[in-house]
DNA sequence: GACGGGAGTGGGAGCGCTCCCAACGGTGAT
DNA sequence: ATCACCGTTGGGAGCGCTCCCACTCCCGTC
């Protein structure tokens, strides 16, 4: 009855073998030239080329993908909770990079929440039954089993950050150790003496790493460590609030403090405020994130930026050269971090 | 040399085959198993599950696609502005919904970023190739060739919001109308007499509905309309800042302002602090899209939240009936915004 | 002037699945 | 008992492509 189905419907497309005829030559020689092979004539080359722009070609995937046994399509994973936490820059940052890393290749994304256990069996089975070439993970946590399920099962996969120091899975990173260092050598450089840190849970790596680069920079700046200075939080507002008066109930006289988090910032923003001490007149802030919060804070709020862009470039670079098999060792990137300043601090 | 290559390889996998001719059946069979056709007896289909499930068999998507000529994926394309500019709540929200809706099918989402005409170019190539079932597009502008390019190919697809009142292409939008004049209402209900409104381009549709959505409220509350009380703006905070000085300028009397976004109402605020009018006491502020940015201002905004997951779910079920031609005719759909109250007004 | 060899080419043999037609047995109607 | 029929089932014929082996030229060589 119906003139068209499902889209532009089956005879509608050239294929292969058309293209063939078409100039003239046969099928293995059209193939060579559209996978770019070197052993085909100029001549002809320019023939079956012909023939492709007049025919309107493109090649169907699904028929390379059986043919050839590659997928040609990459998946990110992003666990479901992260999804909503992590919505700000960093979720479309990564997106960014990696889809423009793959702009000029065939290779697709395919996106995959994952939110229960059940989900992720899924998607490892999807992984095993090869309908992708290779996995992108992005804020894997300690327990996650996926990381794992993917080596035994010999796929390629890079994650984004690290779950410990001594992260054995390909991964990119961004230099939290080196950025928190840069966020409290500046507040040092401005003249504030006494500053102190709000933490992340410190059973997340960068968390940790955030810590320890305080730590570090007081330490080579010939500060005492005093425990008073440090408050502990788990990157949300509540907890920056929390600390902060903590903090100042401790150490009164504290005139700079490096939160772990823009969210965190927000909180002892607020505090602070409560507390009647002005920003950054009493006591400078520096946050982690560089989210759209910090931009908008009264005052606006100085913070530590990741390369969210690059590391989404730099792990599709690193999964697409352990697909191919480039790959002598396992990855490991640690990108550096970039502090934007603004009057916060 | 090297035993395995790319992936788990090509013997790994356990084919329909072998899972025929483990259950003793044929070809057939198993195929009208996986895709529960009614015409299989009790009998053999419980012999062909073992089968499956002993095998670990996965179906091999790419076999399917060919044979079927149906991709069993799903294209989002966005616009690589927007994915900046929308980063916030919205692009995660809708990724949530449609990823929700397709959870439990085994269709696929392709995520495209297009940021130049030739990328545009290429992804109508791509869809016209077949090589997804079906284009769900966000946030789309009025002289954006592709929902054209698409239904000219007969790409089954569905488009976020609306290009005009008239909008003839399949859509899901939320009601901007109505929802702008809750929030006015909302002002008033709250003693508010003197309600200016900052408006967002009105080249764009949406901030249309915002701006008629508060004259009708104005209106129907007896309230004189008074050009003095509309301000424009572009949802920047710059734009929102420069409108609320404007306003206050023509009408110190006002005391209320409905911004059409959180970023505009954050720029507003600036200004009323400048100016030294507080919030709520003063003027009470209203914004659109219940950002992070909402929840953080100080004081916290009252909003008008889309609904951002439910949009990404209708769409999601809207682009599958007209997939499987279930579509009686184009979809239409206008789903209720919220009002989240906070202490702003 | 026959010969080895490389460059360029054609096309058979699948890849794993769906579609569909033919075939098979059993059933109720005649 | 005969026959039409329906619920089931098997398996051939592709889907459009890549891989790879064989084949043809056309060199330069000895």
């Amino acid at each position: 009855m119906t003139m068209v189905r499902r889209g532009s419907g089956r005879g509608g497309r050239p294929t292969l073998e058309q293209v063939a005829a078409r100039a003239g030559v046969g099928r293995g020689t059209v193939s060579r030239v559209i996978n770019g092979s070197p052993r085909v004539s100029d001549r002809t080359r320019a023939a079956v080329e012909r023939a492709i722009k007049d025919l309107g070609y493109v090649p169907h995937q699904a028929a390379r993908t059986l043919a050839a046994n590659r997928a040609d399509a990459i998946a990110l994973v992003v666990p479901e909770p992260e999804a909503r936490l992590f919505a700000e820059p960093y979720f479309s940052g990564i997106i960014r990079g990696v889809s423009a890393e793959l702009a000029d290749t065939d290779i697709q994304l395919l996106l995959t929440l994952i939110r229960t256990p059940k989900e992720r069996q899924r998607f490892a089975q999807y992984a095993s039954g090869h309908r992708v070439d290779g996995v992108l993970m992005v804020s894997v946590h300690g327990e996650d089993p996926l990381p794992d399920e993917l080596s035994r099962i010999g796929m390629p996969a890079v994650m984004n950050g690290r779950r410990s120091a001594e992260e054995s899975f390909p991964h990119v990173d961004c230099d939290n150790f080196g950025g928190a260092q840069l966020a409290v050598e500046h507040l040092l450089g401005r003249g504030r003496r006494t500053v102190a840190t709000i933490t992340g849970p410190l059973d997340m790596y960068a968390a940790q790493c955030r810590l320890e680069g305080y730590r570090e920079a007081m330490r080579a700046a010939g500060r005492p460590d005093a425990a008073a200075l440090v408050a502990h939080g788990d990157f949300s507002e509540e907890s920056g609030h929390a600390a902060m008066h903590e903090l100042l109930g401790r150490r009164p006289d504290l005139d700079a403090v490096f939160c772990a988090s823009d969210l965190m910032a927000v909180g002892a923003r607020r505090a602070l405020r409560e507390l009647g001490r002005s920003v950054p007149e009493d006591v400078a802030l520096v946050g982690v994130d560089d989210s759209a919060m910090a931009r908008h804070m009264d005052p606006p709020l100085t913070s530590l930026r990741q390369p969210l862009e690059e590391m989404g470039r730099a792990m599709t670079r690193a999964l697409l050269a352990q697909i191919r098999g480039e790959a002598k060792e396992s990855a490991r990137m640690v990108l550096p971090t970039e502090l934007v300043r603004r009057t916060s601090s």
